[in-house]
DNA sequence: AATTGCCATATAAAAAAGGTATGGAGGGTT
DNA sequence: AACCCTCCATACCTTTTTTATATGGCAATT
């Protein structure tokens, strides 16, 4: 059976005679009189009855016919779904994000999902490291990190801003009140909650850095695995943070605010990390053109 | 696009190489690689990255894979469906019956609808001549009727049974009570409810006919329009009726019963009744071979 | 009786698909 | 490092399939 055994089929259905339906498929009679005969052949049953003037539908042809225009519908909607797939407008994107990209993560996505709404989106927060993994495994296409994680070799990425790294405090732990910006010989005293130094976060490192060059070792109260339980704990009162602004200011409810420290300027910059792939798929690809715009 | 271009594409597909495919299907490779090169040609759209080792699906790809398993599936079932309804093993029966065949159409329709359930039945009870101009429109395939209505050209019959014509009555109305026949002499006085004697059947005519050569004109009380009404009337005190012995033998509950009339031995007989026509849709010839069979 | 429109068949021409030979590319092996 | 092996793509030729042309039969209409 063929597609255009069936395209025959349907034009002599509808034009209710073998050269009527020829005329209007611009071919000759003979050859729709044979494909027809060996389509009825090969289904072993009689389409049409043959009359002095045309043909008539027989039950089994009718029953066909229904099939058969499902069948059209059925392969122009297939081709367009490929297409759409391999356009990026249709299909999936797996994506994670670390737990202080969620801000910058879900303002993109939601662009994304304006201007390709049939994709489905997968979202996963999680660590650098999983991330990585998954991104390795092919279990994710794109990862929303921040600029100091450990580069890995055929990985790509794009910088989408940047992100100012500041103390962050309550009214009581915060170490030099009403002042705008904190000396750094204000940590001296104060207990610290950062984020582990041999986590793909280097920007706590910078920061033991910074105080080690102003003379002191500072009070390391509490190392975190992740940026919201460094928040947390930082609200309960166990000491200063010291996160990008943006994690902070997405909670405006929260007792929390954030300070620079006076003469620290190393930024951080959430950046898209994605495989280095000549044959990404369509989804990505608009993707990236995306966030390419918008970073602009 | 082509019927073989998506079984050598979902044969590569499922083989991972195109060379592995040309082995599958016992063809050469450069074939299937003209035909895969030309159905991403028509689709625009890669389908596969070809490596070094064989070819990946590229998400189109997979779309397309997907796709196809489907239709492949759609077009064996069209195939059998069709052939189902060349074969009358689906399709649509539709079927008249009047009023006095009830018990006969029900009991053949019920073993037909067992032995081919998955065809669709349709059923309207009516009038002969109604009846018979929904099978002349083709809206009806086949009719239950008796054997006097009168003939069509181009129609064909068939006799399914003989049923007595015998005299309705209750107890107050029974011309010959404690006996088992009834005498024509009885009727005399007995008011009669009789089928209308212009209408299809003639079965009351041959009584009326009878009556005379008896001697007398019997005291026609009323003539009814349909079976169900006459037996109404008759249950209602009007008189006497007369009908086949089964009509009033469906009603077991009834205060009816019915009485033969001495010497009289016409008998009416259930019929099929449809149209002379040699390309019989599958269903109608099922269903009439099963008649005659069940006839035997 | 002749004409017309329809479908089916036979044969020649065109198109499509298949087969063979071959080359380049990337891995693995010696 | 040279070689071989597998895989895919291309070029070219052969076979098959499909189309077009010509023709005949059939039934209905003029």
């Amino acid at each position: 059976m063929n597609v255009k055994q069936l395209e025959y089929f349907a034009a002599v259905a509808e034009a209710g005679s073998i050269s009527g339906a020829a005329r209007e498929l611009h071919v000759a009679q003979p050859p729709i009189s044979r494909q027809l005969a060996m389509l009825e052949d090969e289904l072993g049953v009689t389409l049409f009855l043959r009359t002095n003037k045309g043909v008539e539908l027989t039950e089994a042809g009718r029953c066909l016919y229904q099939h058969s225009r499902q069948m059209f519908q059925s392969l122009r909607a297939m081709a367009d779904s490929v297409r759409d797939v391999s356009a990026g407008v249709r299909g999936q994107l797996k994506v994670g994000v670390i737990y202080s990209d969620v801000q910058t993560a879900t303002s993109l996505l939601k662009d994304y999902h304006q201007k390709y709404p049939q994709v489905e989106l997968y979202v996963r927060m999680g660590a650098p490291g999983d991330l990585l993994d998954d991104l390795g495994r092919r279990e994710l296409h794109i990862l929303f990190l921040r600029s100091q994680s450990e580069r890995s070799f055929g990985l790509r990425e794009l910088v989408l801003g940047e992100d100012p790294l500041e103390l962050v405090m309550c009214r009581e732990t915060d170490p030099a009140p009403g002042q705008e910006a904190v000396p750094i010989q204000a940590l001296r005293d104060a207990p610290l909650c950062l984020l582990r130094s041999d986590d793909l976060w280097g920007y706590s490192r910078d920061l033991l850095g910074e105080c080690r060059r102003a003379g002191f070792t500072p009070n390391v109260a509490c190392q975190c695995y992740d940026t919201p339980m460094e928040m947390q704990m930082v609200q309960a009162g166990f000491g200063v943070g010291f996160l990008p602004r943006s994690v902070v200011a997405a909670h405006p409810g929260s007792p929390l605010y954030t300070k620079p420290v006076l003469g620290f300027t190393t930024k951080s910059y959430p950046i898209l990390v994605w495989e280095e792939d000549p044959y990404q798929s369509g989804c990505v690809k608009r993707f990236l053109e995306l966030a390419g715009e918008k970073k602009l």
